[in-house]
Order: C-alpha cells, then structure tokens, then sequence
DNA sequence: GTTATGGTCTGGATCGATTCAGATGCTGGA
DNA sequence: TCCAGCATCTGAATCGATCCAGACCATAAC
C-alpha cells in the first residue's frame, strides 16, 4: 500500500496539516520544512496529497462533465461532435479541467444513475433525448449546466442556434431550385420506428428536439412554396451515421416517382444519402442532397449544407460554465448558421 | 445547501448506515423502510450519495484517464486519436466506467502534476511525449495503465503494432515503384525545429518514439534499396495536422530537383502534403505520397497508407486495463498493419 | 522590560459517505 | 421453555485529506 500524508507527517516528525500544506499552500511553511517534507515524501514513495480525498474536502473536483446521448462511442461517430468536444476541451484547458465523458444509457433510471454518480463540477449537455428528466436530475444536484439544444428556463444557460431557421434557408435554397417533390431525412424521428419513409402526423410528434426543430424548418420554407406537410415524405435513419443514412434513402430509390432531393437533418445522414444515390447510378446522381453541420468532409463530398460553428459552440457553452454571467438575460447565446452552396444542389429537372 | 444522507437519517429517524443501505444495498432492510428512507429523501431534494465522498471511502473511482500530448483540443483533430478513443470509449462503457480526458502540458512538472492530481482507476497512455516520465508518475501512484506506444517494460501492458515493420513496407512498396530521391515528414522530428527541411544526424536522435520507429522503418527499406540515410530528406511540420503537413511540403516545391515521393507518418499530415502538392500544379501531381493510420479521409482521397486498426487498439488497451491478464505474456498485444495501395502512390518518373 | 508583530507550526473538527462487527427482536424447532 | 437462526438495524471506525483558530517563539519597537 503507498503511504498517505499521516505517515509521511510521522516519519518527518511533524503534524498533518504541515505536509499538507507543504504541498498546496508553500508559504505557509518554511523553505527548509519544506523541502526537508519534499524530500522524506519522495523517498517514502508518497505520490502526492489523494485527488479524492482532496476533492471531498475542498468541495470542488476539477471536472466538467460532457453528457451524451446513446452509447458513448457514437459520440465520436459525428464528426460535428467531436468539434463540439475539441472546443470544450480547449474551454476546459484554460481553466485546468478536465473532461469527464458520460454516456447516457437510454433508460431513464439508467440516465439518472449516471448523472447522479458523475463526479463532476458541472455538466455541458449535448444532445440528450429525455432533455427534461437529465435536466431536472442535475438540477436536484445543484450543479451548474449548460444546455445545447433547445427548451431551456429563461434563467438556464443556453448556447445554441435557430435550428429552424437553419433547416428553413437550406429548404428555400431547395425551393428556389424548383424541388417540390423531396423527402426529409432524420434518425429517430419518432421512437422505435424502422429506417425508411414514415408517417408523421405532425412536426410535435417527433420527440428529439433538435430533429423535431430542422423538420419544422424543412416544413416552413415548402409551405411557403405550396407544399403541405403531408406531400413531404419523411424518413428515418436507425442512426445517426453514414451507414444509417445510406440504408433509409435506399428505400427511396425503388419508387416509381422518387423525390427530386433530400433534406437530412445532418452531415454524416447527407453523406450517406448520397452514397446510397450514387450507388443507385445516373438516376440518383441528379437527386440534390443538403445536410447540416457543415463538417469537414462536406467540403470534398461537394455537399451543400447548413454551417454552424461547432469548436465556437463547445467553447463558449465551457465558458458560461466556468464565469458564469452575472445578467440572466447574457446566459443565452445565439450563434448564427449559413447557407453553404455547393455542387450536391442543383435544379430540380422538370418533369 | 442540498441536504446530506446524514441529514436524511435523522429526518427518517435512522443510522446513517440504513439510509446508505436503502441506496446501495436494497437486501439490507425492509422494503417498506427503505420505500420510506427514498421517499423522504425524495421530499428533501437529497440527490442521492455523493460521488466523491463515495469513491473515497469506497476506494474506487469509475472512471479511466486517458493520456494526450499537448494540449487536449488536438487530441481530437487527428481522427486516428478518435477513432482510439471510440474504441476505449466501447470498453470503458461496458464495464461502467466513465472516460476522464487528460491533457498534459508540455513542461515536465505540469505533466506530472496533471497525473498526479487525475481521480481514476487507471490510465490508457496515448502517445505521450515523455513517455518514461509520465509512466514513472503513474506508477509512483500504484494505479494500473496501458501504453500504445514503444518503450514498455517487460511487465507493462502494452498494445501497439510493429512500427517500423509497417513503415517499412510502405517505403518497400516506393522502392519498388523505382523512387530513390523521396521525403520523409513527421511531426516534431527533432525539439523546437522550424517546419520544412531538417539535418537530422541520426534516427536515434528523434525524441518522439512512434515518429523515430516510422522513420527508422523507412529508412530500412531505402537502405535495403541502396540509399543511405544522409541521403533522404528529413522534413518536419510544426503539428500533426493537415495545414501543418502543407505547409512542411510546400518548402519542397521550390528546390531545383525535388523528391520523386514524400513518405508521411500520419495520414492527416499525408493528406497536407497532397493539399501543397496539388496546390503546386502539374508538377506536384507526379510526386508519390503514403501516410500511416489509414483513417477515414484516405479512400476518397485515394491516398497509400499502411492500416492499423483504431478502434481495436482503443479496446484492447482499455481490456487490459479492467481484466488484466494473468500470464504477463499475455499483457502485450500486437496488432497487425497492412499496405492499403491506392492512387497516391505511382512509379518514379525516369529522370 | 513590556508589548506588538509576524512567521511557523499544531490539533481537532470536518468533508460525506461506507463498512463491519455486533445489538435487537422475532420465528420456529426440539 | 429455551435456544439457534435469521432478518433488520445501529455505532463507531474509517477513507485521506484540508481548514481554521490559536499556540509558540523570536525579533522589533516603544
């Protein structure tokens, strides 16, 4: 077993609170003490004060947590993700936290347990499904958070973007080329269902609120141009990965009249999209595909997409963690989208 | 101040000890208590035992360090990292543990502060820079760890693959080709060097252990071919990112006989010298480039890299970690490389 | 020769839980 | 009737530190 501070403190022959502070408070003590503790401590093989220990007694644990959901390996899966997270990180680093990564189990127990046992200073929550019951659990903690994604109180912290007005001007850019035959492309658009086109009676339904919020926005700009919800096909990925994208447009391709583009909820279902079109030969190549996120590979895929700031996004929603503002009304950030056009968008061909 | 489970004893009229049962140990009373002890608990906006003091007294956290170089925001922006850490991130989660990100700063003393002052159960090393340092702290602190890159004693865990073998048939395979004149890039070849050309009298005299290995492996294979080592143009980049790749090669394009091949010991750093080349026109399309990792981004860019599997590297480390082995034998796995030629790599034009 | 002043160091309380040996009361079997 | 056995609950010790009020001593000032 490695020593604790108590042996230490004996063998020097001085009292606990002297090594202690020999570690955390240096002019508390002289030069000499000190380094005469330093010494004994090394050669005893004292590792140093217990991070635990230290934590329980300062109150405070040098951790942020970043809560996800689903398992906690698609995190990386999303590229827009991981820019979320390098912009935490970078936020976190400035403050000597570290990051503490939590996946959310897809239980609602399961969830709670997490969250309760998460040794942390405060949470950075990123995309969680049961946004209302992982709220009200860090709530019940008393810890500080702050929120990505939408239906926050008007005194939590919020950094985020106008989903629907994103997802809008993608759809108006559709709309101006002509498309009014599309299909919309989200994962888990409503619980549980299967990948492929899908029944949605309305836009509340869906109950992830990010998805829920581009949806309403697809929907916006096509009722302005004349098409009601119900003549938009919507579809749903089991994931939110390129595979997944590929395999719910795939269904799309045996139809008699297939839609002149598809809208996706992000970059990584876009991507697939078009891999299942491409596959689909000639035919699918004239399909237009528009993503959000705006992640790297966008650019060399040629998609046309809706760019948000992620790394500016991680970053400011550590910092309102870490200097919290004193005005309510400064907790919210609104960070602004464009419209970026590229060669997966083209005119609709007339039929 | 939320309320403590001592606070919650007394309200229920019970030892403290009961109400941590009713939490953590159901079969230890009644049903009918233990329903009244939640239930007050509930009305009192008790959150539940805290996790700090809990793994203090437990002696066991939940989570694992995860060990970066400089600083942690890089850490995500070579995908090879992420797909690692997707992997550890697998293996953590089944076995209930949290994933803690650990940057570590440069200087020596704040490294070691930052392994010191980690509250974890054990540590994944990814490529530290001072690798003998770093291990020598963790051990100081008796926790258990996995190293993925060289160096490891006979009894440490280890995961990794053979470097400089991988290395080597990717210079073998330009060898092949014809290129005798070619650059070697990597990233913070030699301390404090500026990008682009670089003297470096001896292989051994690399710090960094995973760039020396791959240099000393392509070195092998033009040696076997009849060029010696002061032959070969050393370049290095400032990062192991893509612009910094770009911009290590762009130096290249100006010299009056530049190198028929750049061999990259990274992909990302591969891709930007494709980026410089490409950007130098007609001329720099002939050049032959490899990288190493095989992430994503290679297909599409058609890039000949030497594949090492990302996520199994992750899950085997953090495997090690939770069920060490008891044969130490059995502590180091190594995983195998393949040559992935693609469309990069060409034969040298006859000078 | 006192009294401030200030630098060092100490003791004991405390952070918030878990653990384990043992107290208590109840049931069933001999 | 008595005791073993079981389920239920308690108390005190413990995990490994940090914090704070005060003790102690030496020097400086009046």
């Amino acid at each position: 077993m490695k020593p604790t501070l108590r042996a230490v403190a004996e063998a020097v022959g001085v009292s606990r609170s002297t090594v202690s502070n020999a570690y955390g408070r240096p002019d508390q003590l002289s030069p000499q003490l000190r380094q005469r503790i330093l010494e004994t401590a090394r050669q005893m093989g004292y590792p140093g004060p217990d991070p635990t220990a230290r934590s329980l007694r300062r109150g405070f644990v040098g951790a942020v947590g970043v809560l996800f959901t689903s398992r906690l390996s698609y995190a990386f899966t999303d590229p827009f993700a991981v820019r979320f997270l390098t912009g935490v990180a970078e936020a976190a680093e400035r403050h000597d936290s570290n990051l503490l990564l939590i996946p959310l189990p897809d239980d609602a127990v399961g969830a709670r347990t997490a969250v309760e046992n998460a040794a942390v200073d405060g949470f950075c929550v990123y995309c969680a499904g049961d946004e209302e019951g992982i709220l009200d659990t860090i709530r019940g903690r008393g810890l500080p958070f702050v929120t990505t994604s939408s239906c926050p109180r008007a005194d939590d912290l919020w950094v985020g973007i106008d989903e629907r007005a994103g997802a809008r001007s993608a759809a108006a850019h559709l709309t101006a080329l002509g498309h009014r035959r599309v299909a919309l492309l989200g994962h888990d658009v409503l619980p549980d269902s299967p990948a492929g086109p899908l029944r949605v009676a309305d836009v509340a339904d869906v109950p992830h609120p990010t998805t829920r919020d581009r949806l309403a926005g697809f929907a916006d700009a096509f009722a302005a141009a004349g098409v009601a919800w119900p003549d938009l096909t919507v579809l749903t990925a089991t994931d939110n990965t390129r595979a997944a994208g590929a395999a719910a447009v795939s269904a799309l391709t045996h139809l008699p009249e297939p839609p002149t583009a598809v809208l996706a909820c992000s970059d990584v279902l876009a991507l697939g999209a078009l891999d299942a079109l491409r596959a689909d030969g000639e035919r699918g190549r004239h399909v237009s595909v528009t993503g959000f996120d705006d992640i790297a590979e966008a650019t060399p895929a040629g998609l046309t997409t809706i760019r948000q700031p992620g790394e500016a996004k991680g970053r400011s929603a550590a910092t309102l963690l870490f200097d919290p503002p004193v005005d309510a009304a400064a907790g919210q950030i609104l960070l602004p989208t464009t419209l970026v056009v590229r060669s997966s968008s083209g005119p609709a061909p007339r039929s």
